[in-house]
RNA sequence: GCCUCAGUGGCGCAGUGGCUAGCGCAGCCGAUUUGUAAUCGGCAGGUCGUCGGUUCGAAUCCGACCUGGGGCUCCA
């Protein structure tokens, strides 16, 4: 009984082993293949798995209604029409009926149909027979089918030759989603699955996404004491020491910028008169986004954008040519009520500042002020390390100001500045503003979603709105053009993009605590503080470890707080006069004079290097 | 706003109808004075998100609300 075990169990790791050696000749051909045919067969790969999804889900719950199942970034999903949700336990069982048909490896098979049959096939799902009424006359209509046609549904295509080809799967989450993403239309049921060419590069998958989510900023922000949410000021942040630091180093860094590209700052209110939201059209446009405030017997509303306080400004005195461009930056706080559940740590709140700078110019200006802007931004995401940039131009949408003519002209201009820039960018259709059309940069997060930071905006309303004039070389009075920029977006978005980034490792110019002095023992204490100071007299935000701990466990504490420079000191500093420096890098460093050491660390942080 | 999951000391978690709600880390006190990622011992800290209901009895079951997570929608 007991050999028979033992012979069960060798059948099953040889099994396992010829399954593996299969595994590594198959993806031996996956990696042969050219980057663009990696991208089309994982394409089909993971649309077959949709569709050996929904197979299962059929089986399993016969009353769902298939609706699509694409491909999507790193995996697959399938929207079902179901009375039910499904739960974690669902998609275990799910996954185990997907097993069955991939065992059974039966082939993908397309074949085109009439109109006619395709509508008979899918005559009960409303929503297959809206797709088949997307589809023109001059496309074909296919079916594909597997599981030796016991399963069959409208596709486009795309497949993989047979069901076995899925070596490497797993069902993620489930979640609600519209159809055709209208929140008016039916919300269904929404499966996400991850599909890959081998089992190595699934674990490959799950460990770096695993890696990621230790990046969480909010993780991060809790862990480093950064910053934290009550739910008495929902998605409003609180920043504590910790974060406020980081926060006022990056304003320094702004406005020393702006030095060079010669803004100048405002400070404007945070209240207005309703009045002001009703002629810049924020009232009409924006009241469902905006906090309003009743007080003597009028309607206040607090500001949601910095615009029109700006344009006030601007008219408080008349204004030459001669004074244009006039760019003026304001860290204005602004308050913005987001509807619940599309809040998002720091990178989506209620309230918060932007690096924001509104130009008056002339329209000739625009594009040397836009190029410059760009200038400035791509300046200061350098010196971030963002490397995966990506630029969009919006146009025109349905509902806007201004004449075609005065839209053509600002989308050019935008597109010259983009090309000359030579950044790769993408053009969304109508994705611009009412009041004229932008430039936005998304950077991603640890995860991959993007969030959009900088932006350049035209803006053709708000001058006629507010007659936002001055006075042209020959007399005459001349409306002239705002520009919306900003260029890190809300100073807490960015800072939430950046702890993930750099996944809580600040460099020296911005980390709250930069070099932590370590005593080995109580006696060493006293010159560790007057290392503190000659620190502190440089300028270093520093402190001495004073704690009852054992040195190892203080080197570890640092390490874990992601402080850049720790300074060890016991009788051999002491007797040689000179200190020992341990870096969270463990890179070795050289330095054992104090005075080498602030002259290193003044030369990293004012080359703000990372 | 919609779908869904969750909420237990500062943090991370255990506890699925029945003794006084546990554990680790952090905190405080004491001992230890140590050479590059955790020294040992003690103490303190929670009306289990809020309100209501079911029950002899609720952290545990039900409902509403609040907050947060994953999505969808939205995002000047």
């Amino acid at each position: 009984m007991c050999n028979f075990f033992i012979l069960l169990i060798r059948i099953k790791l040889i099994l396992i082993s010829i399954i593996s050696i299969l595994d590594h000749i198959m993806s031996k051909d996956f990696n042969q293949l050219s980057p663009r045919a990696k991208q089309t067969y994982l394409d089909n790969l993971r649309h077959s798995t949709a569709h050996v999804l929904a197979e299962a889900v059929l089986k399993l719950f016969p009353q769902a209604k298939l609706t699509i199942g694409p491909p999507i970034e790193d995996g697959f999903y399938y929207d079902f029409d179901v009375k039910k949700s499904f739960t974690p336990k669902d998609l275990k069982i799910i996954e185990k009926e997907m097993r069955k048909i991939i065992n059974k490896n039966t082939e993908f098979i397309e074949h085109e149909v009439t109109r006619t049959e395709a509508k008979l096939s899918v005559k009960n799902n409303s929503y297959k027979l809206e797709i088949l009424d997307s589809i023109s006359d001059n496309e074909k209509i296919t079916l594909c089918s597997h599981s030796d046609g016991n399963f069959e549904d409208l596709c486009r295509g795309g497949h993989i030759k047979k069901t076995g080809e899925i070596k490497a799967f797993k069902l993620m989450s489930s979640a609600g989603a519209y159809w055709r993403g209208n929140e008016k239309r039916p919300m269904l049921q929404r499966i996400y699955g991850t599909a890959w060419e081998s089992k190595e590069s699934l674990e490959k998958y799950i460990n770096k996404r695993e890696e990621a989510i230790k990046r969480d900023h909010r993780k991060l922000g809790k862990d480093l004491e950064l910053f934290f949410f009550d739910e008495l000021a929902p998605a409003s942040p609180y920043f504590l020491p910790n974060g406020t630091i980081i926060l006022n180093q990056l304003y320094k860094y702004l406005r020393e910028l702006y030095k060079k590209y010669e803004y100048k700052e405002v400070v404007t209110p945070q209240i207005f008169d309703t009045e002001l939201w009703k002629i810049s059209g924020h009232y009409s446009n924006y009241s469902e986004n905006m906090y309003f405030i009743q007080q003597d017997e009028k309607e206040h509303g607090v500001k949601p954008m910095n615009c029109p306080g700006a344009a006030l400004l601007y008219k408080s005195k008349s204004h030459s040519y001669r004074d244009l461009p006039l760019r003026l930056a304001d860290f204005g706080r602004l308050h913005r009520y987001e509807r619940s559940g599309v809040t998002h740590g720091l990178t989506r709140v209620r309230t918060f500042t932007q690096d924001d700078a509104h130009i008056f110019c002339t329209t000739d200006q625009i594009a040397p002020e836009i190029k410059s802007f760009l200038e400035m931004l791509s300046e200061s995401y350098k010196t971030f390390q963002f490397n995966k940039l990506r630029f969009t131009l919006s146009t025109r949408p349905e509902k806007k100001v201004g004449n075609e003519k005065i839209w053509d002209n600002a989308e050019t201009i935008l597109k010259n500045v983009l090309d000359e820039f030579s950044s790769e960018y993408s053009i969304e259709d109508g994705e611009g503003a009412f009041y004229g059309p932008k430039i936005d940069v998304f950077v991603p997060d640890a995860i991959g979603r993007e969030w959009q930071l900088g932006t350049v905006q035209l803006d053709f309303s708000l001058p006629e709105r507010f007659n936002l004039e001055y006075t042209a070389q020959d007399g005459s009075r001349v409306n002239c053009v705002v520009i919306h920029r900003a260029m890190l977006g809300s100073m807490e978005r960015f800072l939430g993009v950046l702890i993930e980034h750099l996944a809580g490792a600040f460099p020296l110019w911005l980390t709250p605590l930069q070099t932590i002095i370590i005593p080995i023992a109580d006696r060493h204490i006293n010159y560790c503080k007057s290392i503190n100071l000659k620190l502190k007299d440089s300028g270093i935000r520093s402190e001495v470890d004073e704690s009852n701990d054992r040195m190892n466990a203080k080197i570890r504490n640092a390490q874990i707080k992601k402080i850049p420079y720790m300074i060890i000191i016991g009788d051999n500093e002491i007797k040689k006069e000179s200190i020992s420096v341990r870096t969270r890098s463990k890179n070795d460093s050289n330095i054992n004079s104090i005075t080498n050491l602030i002259e290193k660390l003044n030369e990293e942080i004012n080359l703000r290097s990372i």
